[in-house]
RNA sequence: GUCUUUAUGGUGUAAUGGCAGCACGGACCCCUGUGGAGGGUUAAGUUCGGGUUCAAAUCCCGAUAGAGACCCCA
């Protein structure tokens, strides 16, 4: 044991662990790399939407999640303490709470509509697993103000347009749309199950995906008010099963069929699919078993999935929810936002080869003939950096022949050797890493080649 | 919280109860104004804590961490 070595007579220390904490990354350079294309990617796409930023504290007090369900228990999956000053402490689990919060406060005095979007990390307790970590960094994009269907076709066009940015095809991905108001009016007047009932029939339909079809079946028919008709358990289970809108009401009981095809509801889901459609997004389709865990989305839900069954999660989530400034006693504003994990994204892009490789981190080395010549190198440097290009500069004062292995290695595609000669005559031979040649160049020629 | 599975230098691996080895990578040296080469030197490892055994990287128990599934999903 290397300690054991060390101090003489001193009691051993356990040296520290150098793992991250269970469950969350560090990000070296070039993980760093990868996570600033992703959110750049992002930043790029929402602001073509004319979307500003904002950002919050990680740390919120526990109560905006607890006040948010309505719930006694706090969440087992926040990461929840007491502070010094005895407060109740959590470390945010989404951002789409705080957003609320902030506009809120703020909701007599900012001029709607507002357009906004956030980068934030965000942290839950849990067992980590494939595209689920305990710290992510997720894009929230979120429209106030805006009632009309429009929101929900900005903002399903937003999160297209960024898989799209980032290389994916129409078909390397699916915008599953289904609305709240049209499993409440199904659940609810069709079939017409308690509030208790439809809640709990709407978390089997949200795995009906992972479970055996039979056992479905038999859950369903065992739990809801349609027990022991078998019919109409039979008609409810051929719904869910439809793969498209017409399919849908079509299994609906003869008698509700067309007052739910007239439903106002309905009639909104048919209209968002069709505005898609003419914005040239042939990929969204309404799905009747997407639920989406959160209670708060009053009317229109979707999540974005990857056609390979590689990665089963969603990759984008998100919904209208207009009732959630009430807890703050605020006047109702309408919303429609989503979310983007970054987690998920990156295996998605990994597996579809659209990460960018290598990043270098400058244009051009100056490789130096001996510390003497330092000083000189950094003046060349100063200036060539005044001029916009990426300099960096070696001070090992090792074998020239190391110090270009050591720039081709860090990806950095031109060096120019400083030497005695270089330094009086002003001129230099700019060698190019990637295809060997060398040119001889003045000083003020340097930036152009190399930014080019 | 539950289950499955894994854990050997920085990385990738070998050693199936009997000398912890190899490759790549790192540092240094040789080659002294031009890279990926070669030669040489060197540092660095059995995740941690118990147990079985004459003997443990190897078998057993526990912990921790990774991967994955469940639960949950914010």
């Amino acid at each position: 044991m290397s300690t054991e070595k060390t101090g003489a007579g001193a009691p051993s220390k356990k040296p520290l662990s150098t793992d991250p904490y269970k469950g969350v990354r560090d990000f070296y350079p070039a993980e760093m790399a990868v996570q600033n294309h992703i959110f750049g990617t992002m930043r790029k796409v929402v602001e073509r939407f004319g979307y500003s930023e904002y950002g919050a504290s990680v740390l919120e007090p526990a109560e905006l999640y607890k006040a948010k369900s309505g719930e006694e228990i706090i969440n087992e999956q926040t990461y929840t303490f007491i502070d010094r000053g005895e407060r109740e402490v959590t470390l945010r689990p989404e951002m789409t709470p705080t957003v609320a919060r902030m506009i809120a406060a703020e909701r007599k005095v900012l001029s709607f509509p507002l357009r906004w979007y956030s980068i934030p990390n965000l942290f839950r307790y849990e067992q980590p697993q494939k595209g689920r970590l305990r710290e992510h960094w997720q894009l929230n994009v979120d429209i106030f103000g805006v009632k009309s269907i429009q929101a929900e076709v900005e903002g399903i066009s937003i999160a297209s347009g960024i898989l799209r940015e980032f290389g994916l095809k129409d078909t390397d991905f699916e915008i599953l749309v289904n609305s709240r108001k049209v499993m409440n009016y199904i659940l609810g007047e069709v079939f017409a199950l308690d509030a208790e009932a439809a809640r709990v029939v709407s978390k089997l339909i949200d795995r009906k995906e992972k479970m055996p079809a039979s056992d479905f079946a038999a859950k369903i028919e065992a739990f809801v008010g349609i027990k022991h008709d078998h019919e109409k358990t039979q008609k409810f289970l051929a719904m869910l099963n439809s793969q498209n809108f017409d399919e849908f009401i079509s299994h609906l009981p003869e008698s509700a069929r067309a007052a739910a095809a007239g439903h106002e509801a309905f009639v909104e889901v048919q209209t968002l699919l069709g505005k898609l459609e003419a914005l040239g997004i042939t990929n969204a389709r309404f799905s009747q078993t997407l639920m989406r865990g959160f209670d708060y989305y009053t009317g229109i839900v979707f999540e974005v999935f990857d056609t390979s069954p590689e990665n089963r999660r969603s990759v984008f989530g998100g919904g209208r929810y207009d009732d959630l400034l009430d807890i703050f006693g605020a006047e109702k504003v309408a919303a429609f936002g989503f979310g983007a994990g970054d987690v998920v994204l990156r295996d998605l892009l990994e597996s579809r080869n659209l990460l960018p490789s290598a990043t270098k981190s400058a244009d051009l080395y100056l490789a130096v003939m001996g510390s003497t010549l330092d000083d000189s190198a950094q003046e060349i440097a100063q200036e060539l950096r005044e001029a916009g290009v990426r300099v960096a500069v070696d001070y090992s004062g090792r074998k020239i022949g190391d110090q270009i292995k050591y720039a081709d290695k860090q990806n950095i595609p031109f060096v120019i050797v400083i030497g005695e000669e270089e330094v009086k005559s002003g001129t230099f031979k700019l060698k190019n890493l990637k295809s060997g040649e060398e040119k001889v160049v003045k000083a003020e020629e340097i930036a152009k080649i190399v930014l080019n």
